[in-house]
RNA sequence: GCGCCCGUAGCUCAGCAGGAUAGAGCACCAGAUUCCUAAUCUGGGGGUCGCAGGUUCGAAUCCUGCCGGGCGCGCCA
């Protein structure tokens, strides 16, 4: 349960009875009522902004009805004082019994807490990675794959049925560059001196193999034949050969897939067609010509008639091409019949995950849905700023010519998947990003990864520990879960436990916003909340987990430690992080 | 020239659908440290929230205009 929800249904109550008895406008709007907890702990536990926003609507002045509202909130369950401060807030502060049932609510859902109903099961698809099929991810892809990732799990707890999904763009040029470049390293398995691979084409060493592979196969049947007879199939062979690559770095990384959508099987379906006849029979497509761009004129520019879509008519700046002057679909058209085919799939909500670069071509895809779907579909684009690899504070050169090309693979055997997976977490996606290798292993409180993992590892040590002293009895479930957590009464014991609350909340705004990295502010405060209550134990024994002498207390105070470990437990698996048991 | 994103402490960044004296970590300064196995702890100084208007009971948050930085701008995806 989300406790400020339960409270904001409590308010909107009072304020139905205080229509009743005509106290308040019956017409009276509601929706701006908000309940969230105060900034500051001493304006108690919950907060609303009910009389503020309700006072100018209803013609009175907002510490008059925050006094109606007070002389009935008292009555709630679980509120012991009530008060108005400031402007018109109303002011809950709820009791410790309140807070400790709070606590037995979180150790029985377990790793289950924190789901939430918010999403109501509606159908969301979340396009991740999409990593161009003609090499190997670098570490920009992994931070798209991981937000994205972590983006569908933080749905999927919101409650929403979510669908994660790769689009693989296997029909434009660069895929023929790619089996033109697989046809030189053919040859060259096949004996051939190749000499430096052409300017144009690709010159990874992950070629190599695919051309093996192809020579193994094909013989030196292709050796010498025109680019017509094998293009078709040394594209197909080798972009099974990059897919196969890609998926494995993703495994590597613990990054799924729903669905995987080829472009290719798109445009050779006619959803390409399908969509332009669309726009077509609606007039949303003609034959124009398009205002160069100013200030930045391309070398090469020349007016030009163009099918154009009428992106203006849907917020973009521009009317946008969808065919090029060989006939063939630009490829924001097969875009376009790609988010099309989505929506008619069952998701009117989407959100694309896109590295930054791609950020001027929001608008356009935006009114393109618009335009596709009539204004059903919506589409949230997440754009992931680049990541700057550097090396105990300097940067890490990365030259392709030179070889020194960092793969995000090489960065998982590094430094391993959990914490690249953390770590890219902990900025906005919109945020350049930082990742240095020293920093990101460092067993200290400056490394977030650390820090969290270190506090679920203690709450085992801990546990280990009271074992020891009092005997296995006092850890397991059932003396966890039938811990008299009334004993905990201490200010910093109650006040982790309403950390642990918030939970609930930091998962249904996290997940609205389309915000992962809030989770892992949220666990930071957790851990550093529960590390303060571990080193008061340094300065006052009487606050120590393990009391050896009182195995009530001490139960009560490993059910809490239990609780921390859960939510961070639940938090991890968000980001898709295991969390670990022992520091090593 | 236009569009998008960003501009918060010396540094790296939070700031939750506007809310009550703007937060954290690092760095800096001053103390503590024979500590439940654990890779320190406590306290302190430090900010015109880029600038100027506007909306609002209330703006770091929303709107407008500037300034500064990044990205992008017709047959690359």
């Amino acid at each position: 349960m989300n406790l400020f929800t339960h409270f904001r249904e409590q308010i909107e109550v009072l304020v139905e009875e205080l229509k009743a008895l005509g106290e308040l406008p019956a017409d009276l709007d509601t929706s701006r009522i908000t309940v969230e907890p105060p900034r500051d702990a001493a304006h108690g536990d919950v907060t609303t902004n009910a009389a503020m926003v309700l006072a100018k609507p209803a013609g009175k002045n907002p510490r008059d009805i925050a006094a109606l509202l007070a002389a009935r909130a008292g009555d709630l369950a679980g509120v012991e004082a009530v008060e108005i401060a400031g402007p018109g807030f109303l002011n809950l502060r709820l009791s410790d019994g309140f807070w400790h049932a709070r606590l037995r609510d979180v150790l029985d859902a377990g790793a289950a807490y924190g789901d939430s109903a918010a999403g109501q099961g509606k159908k969301v698809n979340v396009e991740y990675v999409s990593a161009n099929p003609t090499g190997p991810m670098h570490v920009g892809h992994g931070r798209g794959a991981v937000f994205g990732d972590a983006l569908a799990a933080l749905l999927d707890k919101a409650g929403y049925a979510v669908t994660r999904e790769y689009y693989i763009n296997d029909a434009g040029a660069q895929v023929d560059v790619l089996a033109r470049s697989a046809h030189v390293r053919y040859r060259e398995a096949l004996g051939e001196n190749v000499g430096a691979i052409p300017e144009g084409l690709y010159p990874g060493e992950y070629l190599v193999e695919v051309g093996q592979a192809l020579a193994a196969r094909e013989g030196d049947t292709w050796k010498d034949a025109p680019e017509a007879e094998w293009l078709d199939a040394f594209r197909d062979f080798a972009i099974d050969a990059m897919m196969d690559m890609i998926k494995a770095d993703l495994a590597a990384l613990g990054v799924t897939h729903d669905e995987f959508t080829s472009e290719r099987a798109l445009v050779e379906a006619g959803k390409v067609g399908e969509a332009l006849d669309f726009l077509k029979d609606n007039a949303l497509v003609y034959h124009g010509v398009l205002e160069p761009p100013k200030g930045k004129l391309p070398d090469d520019w020349e007016p030009r008639e163009q099918l154009l879509f009428k992106a203006t008519e849907f917020g973009d700046d521009v009317d946008r091409p969808v065919q090029k002057s060989d006939g063939s679909w630009t490829y924001f058209a097969t875009d376009m019949a790609y988010h099309l085919d989505k929506y008619r799939r069952g998701y009117a909500d989407m959100i694309d995950v896109w590295g930054a670069d791609h950020g001027g071509y929001v608008k356009r895809m935006q009114a393109a849905i618009k335009a596709l779907t009539g204004g059903e579909g919506a589409l949230d684009v997440k754009l992931c700023q680049m990541v700057s690899l550097t090396d105990n504070g300097e940067p890490v050169k990365m030259s392709k010519r030179a070889g020194t090309f960092v793969t995000l693979r090489d960065v998982i055997d590094k430094v391993g998947k959990d914490v690249v997976r953390f770590i890219m977490l902990t900025r906005k996606n919109d945020a350049g990003l930082d990742f240095d290798f020293v920093k990101v292993t460092e067993q200290s409180k400056d490394n977030p990864v650390f820090y969290v993992q270190y506090a679920h590892a203690r709450v085992n040590s801990v546990m280990r520990m009271a074992a020891e002293a009092l005997g296995a009895d006092v850890v397991g479930e059932d003396a966890v879960h039938g811990a008299n957590v009334g004993r905990l009464t201490d200010p910093s014991e109650l006040h982790l436990v309403k950390l642990l609350c918030q939970w609930p909340r930091i998962v249904e705004s996290a997940a609205d916003a389309h915000e992962p990295h809030r989770i892992a502010f949220f666990l930071g405060d957790v851990a550093a909340e529960f590390h303060g209550l571990w080193n008061k134990g340094k300065e006052d024994a009487s606050l120590r987990f393990v009391i050896a002498d009182d195995a009530e207390l001490t139960c009560a105070r490993l059910a809490l430690c239990r609780a921390t470990a859960n939510v961070i437990a639940s938090g991890l698996a968000v980001f898709g992080v295991t969390p670990v048991e022992e520091m090593r």
